[in-house]
Order: C-alpha cells, then sequence, then structure tokens
DNA sequence: CTCGGCTAGTCATACGATTGTCTGGGCGCC
DNA sequence: GGCGCCCAGACAATCGTATGACTAGCCGAG
C-alpha cells in the first residue's frame, strides 16, 4: 500500500481517467457524467483518503492558497487578536495564514511565492512610502489608512474616540484631555479627531495644551499623564488613546497622589482581558479586532478575484465598557 | 519580457542548461564545473532576478520548507510570544510559519501537505490521550510534556517555582500559599513541584490546604486567591503561577482590604509588559517563552532531519523580577 | 443510409525544479 | 599511437494536478 493517494490511484479504482476524478472533485461543470460513475468516483476518492496534493495544485494553478500577514509584533496583543480573527476567516475561505513579523518590506522576500496576497499591519511609528508595499503580491493594510498605493481595512477609531469623550462629557467632565498616539499614524489622528468632534460638538473648546503626543505603551502613557495632570487647572479626565498607555496613565496617577475616579476619571482605547481586574477597574472603548482580521481577509480574497477594493471600515461599532475608573468629576 | 523568471530562463540566458544552474545553486557537490561557467550561472541568475518555485521545489522534493504551529489562542500573549519565538528560527532556518488555532486533532487536516512539521500548544485544559497528534507529519509538544507519544520542548517551570517561593522564603515568609494551575497540565504541576521543593528545602511544611487549583485567568486567580486569604492563619504571601492569574489575586487583596505588599506578598509567574504598572508592580518570574518558541523550532528540524529528538528543557534559566508587590512580611 | 450532434469520457501536455544517468572531448599514460 | 579516464556539462524522467482538445459510440433526423 503506497502511502500518498493520487488522482490516478483514485481514478484506477473507480476504473476511470485521472481527468474525469479531477473534474468530479472540483465540480467541472462543463463535464458530462453519467450519475453513477460520479458515484463511483466519489466513492473512491472517500475510500482512499484522497487529498489533493497542494504542491502539484498550485504549481498547474499558480495559486497558493495562502495568504500572509506580517505585522510588527506578534507578542503584541492587538495584533495577536487579529491574527487570529484573520487566521479565521482564511480557514473559512479555505486558506491557510503564514505569518512573519517584522517590517512588511523586510519580510516580504521571505514569502515569496509561498502566498497569494498579504496582509500588512504597520507599526506606528512607521511612515510608509507611497509604492512600498506588495511586491507583486495584492496588499491590504490593516488597521492603518495609508496613501501608499494599497487598501486598507480599519476600524472606526473617530467613533470611538468620541464613544469615550462623550461617556466623560455625559458624566459631567469638561476639562478632559487626551494622551494621544503618534500622530503620524493615521489611526492616532483618527482616535484624536473623535476627540475633538466629541468636545466640540458638546460645546467644550479643546486646548491645544489637553492633547500628549506620546508612544502607545505604558511608559509612554505614564510620562504623557504625568505631564497632563501637572496641568494648571488640572483635567479632570483622560481619555487614553491606547490600553497599554492607560495603565501607565493609571500608574502616573496613583504617583501623583490623584484617586481614580475620585479626583480624575481615565478611559482607555481597546479592551483587554486584564482591564477588569486593574485598580481601579479600567474603563475602556472596545474594538472590534478580530473582526477586522476577518474583514481583511475577506477584503483581499475580494481582491484577489479581481475586484477592486476600496478602503473600508469595520461596521461593528466600537463599544463602551464602563467601569469603576470613571465618574463624575470631584464637585469643587 | 515574461514576468516569471524560470530556471531555464537564467540557463539560457548562461548558454548552460537548466541543471546545471540547479546545481550550482543548490551547491550541489558532485557538480563539476568550469569557475568561469559558475560565474556566468550565478550572473544570469542575479541579473535575472530568479527566484525558485517554491510549487515546483515541493512538488519534487516533497518537502513544503513549511512548519505549521497550532496553538488553542493566539490572542494569549503567552502563545503570541512563543509563536513569535517560533517564527524568528524558522525564518533562520529558512522556513516559513503557518499558524492555527484550536485543538491540533481538528485543525491538522487544515495544513494537510503544507507542512514539514507541526508545532502542538496544548490547552491547560486538555488531556490527550496517546498517539493523538501529528497524523503523519512530525510533531512536538510546545509547553507540554504529555505521554502521548510525541516529544516536548518545556521551559523549566519547576525552577521558576522555586524561584519564586526562594525569593519569598529569604525575604522572611514562611505561610506561603500557591495558586496553581489546572493539575492535568503538567506544566503547573512543574510549577507546584518546585513551590513544594522550595518550601521543603528551607524546612517548611507545605501545607495541603494552602494550595488552591484554579484555572490561569483574572477571574480564576481571583476566586483561588480570596480562598487562600480566608484561611486562619492568613498566608502572608502567596506565589501565583501565572500572571494573569496574580492580576486576579492582587484585585482579591484589594477586594478583602489587605495592603500589598505591607499585609501580603505577591509574586507572579511569567512577565508581561504592564505588570510593572500594576498597582503595585508585580514582582514576577520571567520565563524564557520566545526562547522556546526558538528552541522548538531547532528541535522540531533535528527530528526532520532523521535525528531523534528527546523531550528537551530550554537552558536559558528563569529569572525573577523584583517589584514593588513583595517584601518581607508583616511583623506580628 | 448517412450525417450531425450529443454523451461520456479519454488523451496529452504543461506547470518548474530536481536528480540519476549519460556523453563528447581532451588529456595523460603506457 | 591507442586506450581509458575524467572533466564539464547535457539529457531525460519524474513529481501530481489541471485542462484544452479530442473521440468512440449512440441516437435521431432527414
Amino acid at each position: 500500500m503506497r502511502r500518498t493517494v493520487r488522482l490516478r490511484d483514485v481514478a484506477a479504482a473507480a476504473g476511470v481517467d485521472a481527468s474525469v476524478v479531477s473534474r468530479v472533485l472540483s465540480g467541472d461543470a462543463r463535464l458530462s457524467i453519467r450519475p453513477e460513475t460520479r458515484e463511483r468516483v466519489l466513492a473512491a476518492a472517500a475510500r482512499l483518503d484522497y487529498r489533493p496534493n497542494t504542491a502539484a495544485r498550485t504549481l498547474k494553478t499558480a495559486r497558493t492558497m495562502a495568504i500572509g500577514m506580517i505585522v510588527p509584533d506578534l507578542a503584541n496583543v492587538n495584533y495577536a487578536t487579529i491574527a487570529q480573527g484573520a487566521e479565521e476567516a482564511a480557514t473559512t475561505a479555505g486558506y491557510v495564514l503564514l505569518v512573519a513579523h517584522g517590517s512588511a518590506s523586510d519580510r516580504l522576500p521571505d514569502l515569496h511565492g509561498r502566498i497569494d496576497g498579504l496582509l500588512v499591519g504597520m507599526a506606528t511609528s512607521e511612515t510608509p512610502r507611497h509604492g512600498e508595499f506588495g511586491g507583486g503580491v495584492p496588499a491590504l493594510l490593516v488597521n492603518r489608512r495609508e496613501p501608499c498605493g494599497i487598501p486598507s481595512v480599519t476600524v472606526d477609531d473617530e467613533a470611538g474616540g468620541t464613544l469615550a469623550v462623550s461617556h466623560l462629557l455625559s458624566l459631567g467632565h469638561r476639562r478632559i484631555a487626551h494622551v494621544a498616539g503618534p500622530q503620524n499614524a493615521d489611526t492616532a489622528r483618527r482616535r484624536l479627531r473623535g476627540y475633538t468632534a466629541a468636545l466640540e460638538s458638546a460645546g467644550v473648546r479643546p486646548e491645544p495644551g489637553w492633547i500628549a503626543e506620546t508612544t502607545f505603551d505604558e511608559a509612554g502613557g505614564h510620562v504623557a499623564a504625568t505631564r497632563l495632570l501637572r496641568l494648571e487647572p488640572r483635567p479632570t479626565a483622560l481619555f487614553v488613546g491606547n490600553v497599554r498607555a492607560a495603565i501607565g496613565a493609571l500608574a502616573a496617577a496613583r504617583r501623583l497622589g490623584l484617586r481614580v475616579p475620585d479626583e480624575l476619571s481615565v478611559v482607555g482605547f481597546h479592551d483587554a482581558p486584564f482591564a477588569a481586574y486593574l485598580d481601579p477597574a479600567l474603563t475602556t472603548v472596545r474594538m472590534p479586532l478580530e473582526e477586522m482580521g476577518r474583514q481583511a481577509v475577506d477584503s483581499l480574497l475580494a481582491l484577489l478575484g479581481g475586484r477592486s477594493v476600496d478602503d473600508t471600515m469595520v461596521a461593528t461599532p466600537p463599544e463602551l465598557v464602563v467601569r469603576a475608573s470613571s465618574a463624575p468629576p470631584p464637585t469643587p
């Protein structure tokens, strides 16, 4: 008994030509075949547990049925969550997901010839040049929208920012500051825009000094929040554009002796399992990251199908998760 | 100008047969060739930017140069970190990494024929049966060691447990309780063993009641810690076998009105970027997870190379990261 | 009776690389 | 000078699938 069952083995077992088996299994409509013969073929394939050889198929059709995903840092829970969603959607469509970490231009050569399309996650620190990505393969930018010649999938960061700030406004806050992410990343810019829009539609004029730009990590949040909390008059609330930075902001408040939420409210961006167990439990905006991963794959597949794809935004709206870190401002 | 450059195109450009190009590029020692001709071949390949067609090569050699990794949950930072290390090692060896999430038996069919070897991460909730994995492909268990017929790569969880508990002992603690993980997972069992060993070698008899088994997440840590902290006499320190559970334990302490570290010391397992920003900053044991991912790939490649591979343990020792959550016990 | 057309398939080739085997020619050796 | 040997490559056969082209046989129509 030979260990790999080929098309011709199935054909022999069913008493037909290999090409018939191929067409039956792929559902070729142009093949005319007696129901009885078709049954024989299907039965033989099932009995022998036939699995098409991916390499041969790829060689012949020039399609790998694999998509690649390059992210700056797989250990970052945001990217990992996106990847998880992407893997799910890829599997559903019969594709596999191939991951790499680093920058797209560095890593693309490693994936050359192994993927039909590419998902690119870009570090917030990167400012892409036009035409930089997708050397040959169709590519899609995930969680960033940049004029680099490839379409993107994003979540509604602006709505998320507005949601967070509206929540604070509705609690009665007026002096709301924003720990913003790197402004070269449009993602961070959109969150800032959501912040500004919410304030303006409430008739609050956002002061430039209320906005502190920083990196999206704990240390960055700590530094920026410290700066904002030394302002006079001190903001009564902080909208932090990232959950890791929010942890840093909470630490900064503690360090300055400010009680949260009594003296200061804090709202983070992106939810994380641990947010509920922080001290105090962190109010956050939950973004549909996994959904974004799925959507990205779907759009990429559309692109592969020859359809043209625009920048899209995941329809699932952000969701406010109210916990203990937000409360009405102190009465003066 | 045709867009895909084949071996025969390079051959034509160099004025030789395609087989010569193949052997030159693959460094076949059995080929004898004039240096001048070799140069012509190399120059032609470089000039035409020749890239071997992976599918054709795979078809011919029956090697995919890809390894698969199936983990229960990619969004879990531990698995993501392991994956990151694995991806790095795979790339170094000229392989690509293909990820999937779910259980190995469910997902293996999706990877069939696309990988040369498989890395399996198992959920702590799973108890594997012998012979369950690796239908056909060489497989390696990551971060678990189970008698299921495939070798494993682990980190030194016992040493990690001992490290944590020794730290607490050296601070003067004697009533040290342990929030343990699911005992069907050997990983959790080894941490428990490290805990027990450290106590015993210090002449402290571990009470069975000091050990609370739970799941490795925030909620589990919260519940288990609450139970332990209601004991009489109350433990003065907690060794929590997981960083997420440690966050839950800190929350439990707060809830019970216990000040950390004044009234209670807490040490977590696995470090995470946010641990330094918790209140109080969490003392943890840092495990070489990324290194484990790298090691796993290296071992898997050895297995593929026909060498036999034993259960191995990453040599890099765990590292104690002392922060604010551990201090000498209160003086009665 | 013959021709056309349809049914139910068969045949053959291509995809691009690897690798075992073979050969023309030059040269050394006796 | 003839023989064999080695050098430097050429030849050819796969690997397993997909797919355009083709055909044997049968039936119905004219």
